[in-house]
RNA sequence: GCGGGAGUAGCUCAAUUGGUAGAGCGACAGCCUUCCAAGCUGUAGGUUGCGGGUUCGAGACCCGUCUCCCGCUCCA
């Protein structure tokens, strides 16, 4: 019954301007969407208050912004260039995909339970061998010639071997035969190490300190699915956190509750959320633990928290043969400091934010059922924070309304709308999950107070003019958010 | 990439066995003046995803192709 939310939810983000597909025009382009009006001022905010949490609320972090486009060197040095090129092959008969090195590895540890431990090291030193020569041809033979079968379908009836680099290439430099490859970054977290030392020795930061940025990154995904889940364009918001050697799991430990309890403040059930530990770790991780949504598919990824160690630090040190080192006064003592990250997909955060906003209820008025559609959006978060609107179109009514909305528009993200019923206009703003609609009446003429109109109860209430100011001020604002944030 | 499902107006969907592409909602303009999408009048919006074929005639039948959704794999 969740699953079938989906589809909903993407056509509601659609039709009310959240979110489009990218180059519809063109017939689509896959796993690429843009943001529609509502959908960035959401997004926007949303990055404000992720941004605001770490960087106003910390006084040891500070922020960057990094360009997408670094030396190809940094991922060679960072270990993408080599482990985000997966070799993927299918078995035809139990139309299983596979990483081929996964495969021959099981293979090799199953010779060597059945005690045939040098066929096993034969095995993976061809592996290694063929790797590096990048021969698939020769990946493709080995399978067959070790009989190594699909566990599903027990037969080694295989694909060729495809190379799938998960990294975008182009080229810089205008004359293209002499141009290099370069990368569109596949994380922003690079960016953060190469400036280590930079924000370092400028923002006079004693470790502990962390640098947060928000930036895009890419990734071709080989199948990318799920909405704007996995996106081959998407926004990452990451924190790099540079701590003393051996403090690692007190700051893992320490970020791991923060983030947590940063969804908690978000309003987001404490049900659909969970911490899942990684069983399998990536090449830069020491621990690593994903924050999990449940979403109308399931539990899924909307943050990693990680303990990098010193791999980064040290490999950027490494290949380019500067020094990277922080001399820590209290210690007395020169060290490559080690890392922990927070690191968010933004996109899935808004998706998160969509699920969980998303809403439709039938209710019963006049013996009659009526569906009610409407976004339950935090008023902090909300595209929109309020509606006003003249409640006829005369009577001096429109010139009032215009007038409350100028004293207000300063401050706030409002709209004003004059045509159709009312009924029509709060219904519209239900859509788009604006959390109050202000209606100017006759009434107003003679003493100053309008209709506040909720959002989730449909309740209204009678307010003077003069209490809008300090409402909205109170919830629309993010504070309330990050007070919860128990930092 | 493989398997399954689907593409007709902005949205939801119609269109006898192949016979002139329509409706509701929405949008816009005007009227009405009303506190929860429901009144009246009018307007715009389409090469039926795209290309080819069969046919006197294709939205429908055949072939190809593209895209989207669901599943398998990976991550933020």
């Amino acid at each position: 019954m969740q699953t079938l939310m989906l589809p909903s939810i993407i056509s509601h983000a659609k039709e009310y301007g959240f979110i489009f597909p990218s180059s519809e025009m063109y017939d689509g382009l896959q796993a690429v969407y843009d943001y529609g009006q509502y959908g960035i001022a959401l997004k926007r905010n949303l990055q404000n208050l992720w941004w605001q949490t770490m960087t106003q609320l910390h006084s040891h972090i500070v922020g960057l912004d990094s360009a997408i486009l670094m030396h190809p060197a940094v991922w060679k040095a960072s270990g993408h260039v080599d482990s985000f090129a997966d070799l993927m092959v299918d078995n035809k008969d139990s139309k299983k995909r596979y990483r081929v090195d996964m495969l021959i590895e099981n293979h090799a540890e199953a010779l060597t339970a059945a005690g045939q431990e040098d066929e096993a090291k034969q095995l993976l030193a061809q592996l290694q061998s063929l790797l590096q020569k990048d021969d698939l041809v020769g990946l493709h033979t080995l399978l067959l010639e070790a009989a190594i079968t699909c566990p599903v379908a027990k037969t080694s009836h295989w694909t060729d071997v495809r190379k799938l680099n998960l990294m975008f290439a182009t080229k810089v430099g205008a004359i293209e035969s002499e141009a290099d490859t370069i990368y569109l970054r596949p994380e922003t977290a690079q960016g953060i190490y190469l400036n280590f030392l930079h924000v370092a020795h400028t923002a006079r930061m004693k470790v502990p300190f962390g640098i947060a940025q928000i930036g895009k990154a890419f990734r071709n995904e080989i199948v990318a699915r799920q909405f704007i889940f996995r996106m081959r364009e998407f926004e990452q918001m990451e924190m790099q956190f540079f701590i003393q050697p051996g403090t690692d799991k007190q700051w893992f430990d320490y970020w791991q509750n923060l983030r947590w309890q940063w969804y908690q403040a978000l309003g987001i059930p404490k049900e659909k959320l969970k911490i899942k530990p990684h069983d399998q770790l990536a090449h830069y991780a020491q621990a690593a633990v994903d924050i999990e949504y449940q979403f109308p598919f399931g539990y899924k990824e909307v943050e990693g928290i990680h303990a990098r160690g010193d791999f980064d630090l040290k490999r950027h040190a490494q290949a380019s043969r500067k020094k990277v080192q922080y001399f820590d006064p209290e210690l007395n003592q020169s060290y490559i400091p080690h890392v922990v990250e927070t690191s968010v997909g933004c996109d899935r955060l808004i998706l998160m934010l969509l699920c969980e906003a998303f809403t439709q209820e039938s209710q019963v008025e006049n013996g009659v059922s009526k569906e009610r559609t409407y976004l339950k959006l935090h008023p902090a978060l909300a595209p929109i924070k309020a509606a006003i609107f003249p409640l006829v179109k005369k009577d001096g009514l429109p010139a009032k309304a215009q007038q409350l909305f100028d004293a207000l528009k300063y401050d706030f993200a409002l709209t004003y709308e004059e045509n159709q019923s009312i009924g029509k206009r709060y219904t519209r703003q239900d859509l788009i999950g604006t959390p109050y609609c202000i209606t100017i009446d006759h009434q107003t003429l003679e003493d100053d107070t309008v209709t506040l109109r909720h959002r989730d109860s449909m309740a209204q209430e009678r307010v003077a003019i003069t209490s809008l100011q300090g409402f909205l001020t109170e919830t629309v604002s993010l504070k309330r958010i990050l007070q919860d944030c128990h930092v």
